[in-house]
RNA sequence: GCCGAGAUGGCGGAAUUGGCAGACGCGCUGGACUCAAAAUCCAGUGAUCAUUGCGAUCGUGCGGGUUCGACCCCCGCUCUCGGCACCA
């Protein structure tokens, strides 16, 4: 039969079903390759062009590698809590559960419509209390090492939504919800809080040893934010119990600070303020609670603040300084205050115009009745600092605090603690229980999971609590001795799940523990990585934070958790724009499965550009890949099924070059994940082949073999077709002749002045000098070379011979 | 504003320890097959000029530089994309 995509798909996803032909072995004989691809979350709007690309591309790994005689772990799973299925919840009466049970049959369908040699008896989900018992279990542990505590946290409260929610800082718009418009204030909630910042500089010291983009390594680097510089102490004047202690990277220019300024939530404040300036302020917080962060930073590049009224002494000299609030500072980075050096820095400066403060040099060089001078330079104005250049005053600045005990070095970071609950239904329940007296304590290990109780009436708190406080039957509880309490009604974030789940791929069933460690020792760290890089902070740093934490715990082996990270480009749409339901520019996988098959769609998906590329769906490119794939079927097989002419027994070798060094080219291309090259490579080689009208049936059995990982479907039948009874999984990957590569001549091109003027046939074995006299005496050449000199002559062996000449 | 990545034919893209730019695919043109079309197979295809023949000139975002030789290295710009954005 001619090729039919559907007949020999069906056949193929059946026969590796029924078969189970990709159950990963945990005999640990062979050499491991774990790859994984990044979690999904099963929205109901299914997959887009976008998610087979990057999953494709570890299906080829993980069946290259087989074939390499590797041990693959390739494994699936679903991230599946989260808000949209909530929303709908509630939206439609029903539980998300069912809803969310939908969207994975679906998600699986269309997966296991692609031909993705994924292990199914390893699928984790993170709504199965069998696994989020472990998520629970992480929590416990981080708590247990005070690595989970609670914090008054300012949270975007939206009181006329649903009857009061909270929402997440993604569903604010300019100061109003997302949906339906409803403003958004600011509001202290009691939130649990995980200690990320514990692990900063580790978090950012090993990402040198990674194989990851560069580009996201920095996006880490500067996430973190790790910045060095001192603590300065400042008395508060006819005060004495009140100290404000400031953060600054240069405090060398110390002399030059003018005033201070608090950040208005700053408590501080109000012990400082005078009767004067109190209403002044006041009204000054109240005006900034109303501010979205968005109008707080964005929209207000204009500096605003009030005086308090008070005066700090600067320790260096004594001098007393007025203290402002302002909200340029931010009460969540350093203390909250910092000491302003309008000379030297841009937004001080900004400041001290507007409100007409003293700007006092410090530093030689700039212009400062333009602008604040930023740069190095010898040090004015500043006692026992003058004269000297930025570190050094820095330095010595430094020692002179910490003698004076009013300051010392100091390292900040703009990593803030993980805010870890969320006011939701649909996440993992965090096992703890608020009793009446004031304590908490964890719900004991031996009864987790804590689940989430089912029902059918999911309702807004109206609180801004999670609708599980509605639940009086699950929230109240009673223990042995009658004390009553209220259980936690905060749920985790999805990030929770999402953060360990690469572990659970490796024991899933297990249920005394996380993993068996023997396991863990010999499937990690993850070989190879790859998603979108939308989760080039958040999930990375979470998920590396987790695996440094049970690498402490002595759970898991390895510090880092993914060796090698490669992210996908964006599939764009025709129009060379981002795919969106919006533009109307969406192409679903579904619809090019029906019409072309897996096959074609994973070979066009590769085909088209770099894997780290973004590029634009082409209709005509995909019509393209089908038509090679159609080509490479009627190389092997006529329309009644019998092998085709072309494929002969012996080897005349007229194949033998190109046969092998397709071989070389294709191996080297899939190891580094090239794979439109490897593509173009064998479309050149099937070109040959239809020239010269012949393939010898060990080149045959060779070529089918290096696209099987692209095109896993046609190379089963075809190998199939070729006369083997087993599979094409597990067969040995083609190896290539390094002899059969020689040439016994080359051409070799000669310039005159760097012009290609005319090309030549020597053999390998010309020496440097027949190939310069060959190349002098050529007739072209010559007549370029008439009336001039030849000066010198260029001879690059096997590739080019230039002469100038003048 | 800061950090990072990038810019190559009509289109997607190849080629970088500096050595014949444009592999491969799409599109287009022509030929074969066919009553015809589709499909398929074969050939051509950067631009301009010359096409009677060889060919000539230009060409990898822009302007300079280094070099026998630059898509590649250096300096200065422009634009696009991604991230961060008052972090003291």
């Amino acid at each position: 039969m001619a090729y039919n995509h559907e007949k020999v798909e069906q056949k193929w996803q059946k026969y590796w079903e029924e078969n189970k032909t990709f159950r990963t072995s945990d005999k640990q004989e062979k050499e491991k390759y774990y790859v994984l691809d990044m979690f999904p979350y099963p929205s109901g709007q299914g997959l887009h062009v976008g998610h087979p690309e990057g999953y494709t591309a570890t299906d080829i790994m993980a069946r290259f590698k087989r074939m390499q005689n590797k041990n693959v772990l390739h494994p699936i799973g679903w991230d599946a809590f989260g808000l949209p299925a909530e929303q709908y919840a509630m939206k439609t009466g029903h539980n998300p559960r069912e809803f969310t049970q939908e969207n994975i049959a679906n998600f699986k369908r269309q997966i296991k419509s692609l031909g993705f040699s994924y292990d199914w008896d390893r699928e984790v989900n993170t709504t199965d209390p069998k696994y989020y018992k472990w998520t629970q279990w992480i929590f416990e542990q981080l708590y247990k090492k005070g690595l989970a505590y609670e914090d008054e946290i300012e949270v975007n409260w939206a009181p006329d939504l649903m009857g009061g929610t909270v929402v997440a800082n993604e569903e604010v718009v300019n100061g109003k919800t997302e949906r339906g418009g409803y403003p958004v204030y600011r509001k202290p909630m009691k939130q649990w809080v995980l200690k990320i910042t514990a692990y900063a500089d580790r978090l950012l010291d090993d990402l040198d040893d990674l194989d990851w983009p560069e580009s996201i390594k920095q996006m880490q680097r500067n996430w973190i934010g790790r910045s060095v510089g001192a603590s300065v102490k400042f008395k508060v004047a006819e005060n004495d119990n009140q100290e404000i202690e400031v953060f600054s990277t240069r405090a060398d220019t110390l002399f030059g600070a003018s005033y201070l300024v608090l950040a208005p939530e700053n408590p501080i404040v109000d012990q400082i303020m005078t009767e004067e300036q109190k209403e002044a302020v006041e009204k000054y917080r109240a005006k900034i609670a109303s501010k979205s962060d968005l109008e707080r930073t964005d929209l207000n590049k204009d500096k605003s603040g009030v005086f308090t009224g008070a005066y700090a002494i600067n320790p260096v000299n004594g001098k007393q300084i007025p203290i402002w609030i302002g909200d340029y500072v931010l009460s969540s980075y350093g203390t909250g205050a910092i000491m302003a050096v309008p000379a030297h820095d841009q937004r001080d400066y900004e400041f001290a115009k507007k409100f007409d403060l003293p700007i006092i040099p410090v530093i030689k060089g700039g212009d400062i009745s333009k602008e604040a001078y930023t740069g190095d330079g010898v040090h004015i104005n500043s006692g026992f600092l003058d004269g000297l250049g930025k570190q050094d005053a820095i330095d010595t600045i430094i020692k002179w605090l910490q003698n004076h005990h009013a300051g010392d070095k100091k390292v900040n970071y703009k990593l803030r603690d993980w805010i870890f609950s969320r006011q939701r239904y649909w996440g993992e329940p965090i096992p703890v229980i608020n009793w009446d007296d004031g304590t908490k304590s964890l719900v004991p290990e031996k009864d987790l999971p804590l689940r989430l109780p089912k029902t059918d009436n999911l309702k807004p708190s109206g609180t801004g609590e999670s609708p599980l406080a509605n639940l009086d039957d699950w929230v109240n509880v009673t223990d042995k001795n009658g004390r009553h309490g209220k259980r936690e009604t905060n749920t985790m974030p999805q990030w929770a799940g999402s953060s360990w789940y690469y572990l659970r791929y490796i024991d899933p069933d297990n249920d005394k523990m996380i993993a068996d460690p023997k396991k863990l020792d010999y499937w990690l760290p993850i070989d190879l990585y790859v998603g979108g890089a939308e989760h080039a902070v958040l999930h990375l740093l979470y998920a590396r934070f987790w695996h440094k934490f049970l690498y402490d715990l002595g759970v898991v082996p390895t510090k880092e958790p993914f060796k090698q990270l490669v992210n996908q480009g964006m599939i764009l749409g025709t129009n060379h724009e981002k795919m969106s339901k919006s533009k109307g520019n969406v192409v679903n996988p579904d619809d090019i499965v029906n019409e072309y098959g897996a096959d074609t769609l994973r070979l066009y998906e590769m085909f088209m550009g770099p894997l780290t590329e973004s590029k634009p769906w082409s209709t005509d490119g995909i019509v393209g890949a089908n038509r090679w794939i159609k080509r490479v079927w009627r190389m092997f097989l006529n329309d009644d099924d019998t092998l085709s002419d072309l494929i002969v027994a012996d080897n005349d070798g007229a194949l033998d070059k190109i046969y092998n060094q397709t071989v070389k080219k294709v191996t080297n291309d899939i190891e580094n994940m090239r794979f439109n090259t490897a593509i173009s490579q064998m479309m050149v080689f099937v070109n040959e082949v239809y020239k010269v009208q012949k393939l010898p049936k060990k080149y045959a059995e060779g070529f089918i073999k290096l696209l099987s990982p692209i095109t896993p479907h046609i190379g089963e039948e075809i190998w199939q077709k070729l006369g083997h009874e087993h599979p094409i999984d597990y067969t040995e990957w083609p190896k290539y002749d390094e002899n059969k590569l020689q040439d016994t001549s080359f051409e070799v091109a000669v310039q005159v002045n760097g012009k290609v003027r005319a090309h030549l046939t020597v053999g390998v074995d010309a020496s440097k000098e027949d190939v310069q006299t060959l190349a002098l005496e050529n007739e072209t050449v010559k007549d370029n070379l008439q009336d001039k000199t030849v000066k010198k002559v260029i001879v690059v062996p096997n590739k080019l011979v230039n002469i100038v000449a003048k």
